[in-house]
DNA sequence: CACCGTACTATACACTGTACGTTAGGAAGA
DNA sequence: TCTTCCTAACGTACAGTGTATAGTACGGTG
């Protein structure tokens, strides 16, 4: 009888089962016990496939960039700097838990750099010199970070009623005397809180800040 | 005998103490038991200024946010923007916990929105109209968020001797035929990955494309 | 002086990650 | 076939965590 029965783990199969847990329950709310529970086993069968729990961590993070599809080839390169950025933030959006593994541990393995190949390949077959699109890259890859981490936070704000009150009431709380601007913009703030048009209207006016750089270089 | 002093603590002391030991050990390590032995005072006694431990997050992420300088007023307004994503990026970067704080939390309170009343101030005197004022406002600070968070999380990993190994290692292990760009562009991306220069240079690209687009509308 | 709210303590619970030592299934060699 | 060894998974244990609950003593007010 098979009292202990071999091989019915893997790390794909750990991979995965935690990747569920956290786009359940979040990415915080994860614990090595809940899903060695979930796959019926010991707390400890894990750590046959992982020295602890940032190298799970950093596996569902490699498993999630690997998702990423590749640079279209027959764009303009505007458009597929858009293409790749709005790639990134469709997968953080899609599983929100990448957010918070991107932002909590550095990168690290092939994956990560499929990213900035595809980044850097557009803009250096774009004309760019190494330094200019080393920098673009950065600028790029932390405006998409910085700016879905935002949204999704914001998002995950709106669900949970009581902490959503909280915040209409600190709002609603902040006089006109001392924030005007803050209280006169109210309702544009809250609308422009996310959503595709938010995120494009950076991202345009970066592509602008290049177009305008790019004209700059080449006339002199 | 005074066995148990009364009135030794206060919301203002313990945010104090807890703010060191986030800066001594970084925001993850904190914990309410450690703030209240360094207070020499039992777990449960926070308990009577903050509900729980996130409260006390908040609490300590306003008092940083209240050490923001106002903007200076006698400047161009893009000096003034510059000026007000400098701020908040310099305060994050002597306040490495400040990342933390910003992106685990939905912010709130009235010290964060002294960043919004600056910055949307600057906008809308400068005749952006109130949506484009709104959705620059969320790009910018997205942005120096995201950049700034990177920033801080690569200079701790450069810190760590074995992590900092470990990232040369998977950045030598990518072959230069799947990874043609990052391969040849390494210098250069480790270069700029953080630093004035890099902050700036995509603080200048938006408002380049800023600078743009302002031109666009009053033309027409 | 009696009283009561408040500031703090003590105890306890349900968790967490993980170090250590043990056991049993399968494969390989005699 | 029997022995041996490797290793996947187990169980136990420990030092932490946040916090619910109940108890206690001080300080100011009647």
């Amino acid at each position: 009888m098979a009292r202990t029965p071999r091989n019915t783990l893997s790390a794909e199969l750990i991979v995965r089962t935690a990747l569920e847990l956290m786009e359940a329950k979040g990415a915080d709310a994860f614990s090595l016990r809940g899903v060695a529970a979930e796959l019926g086993v010991g707390p400890m069968a894990l750590y046959t496939y992982f020295r602890n729990k940032d190298e799970l961590y950093d596996a569902v993070r490699d498993h999630l960039m690997s998702l990423l599809p590749a640079v279209p080839g027959d764009a303009s390169w505007p458009d597929q700097v858009r293409s790749v950025c709005r790639s990134l933030r469709l997968l953080m959006l899609q599983h929100p838990c990448l957010a918070q593994l991107l932002a909590g541990r550095p990168l690290s393995g092939h994956e990560t750099a499929r990213v900035a190949e595809g980044l850097l390949g557009v803009l250096r077959s774009a004309g760019f010199d190494p330094e200019t699109a080393a920098r673009t890259h950065t600028t790029l890859f932390t405006y998409v970070l910085g700016s879905t981490s935002w949204e999704i936070q914001m998002a995950a704000e709106r669900r949970d009623p009581e902490a959503w009150r909280r915040l209409r009431a600190s709002m609603e709380s902040l006089s006109a005397r001392d924030f005007p601007s803050v209280v006169e913009l109210a309702p544009e703030l809250a609308r422009t809180t996310g959503g595709d048009e938010q995120f494009d209207y950076g991202l345009d006016l970066l592509l602008a800040g290049l177009a305008r750089q790019k004209e700059l270089r080449t006339s002199t």
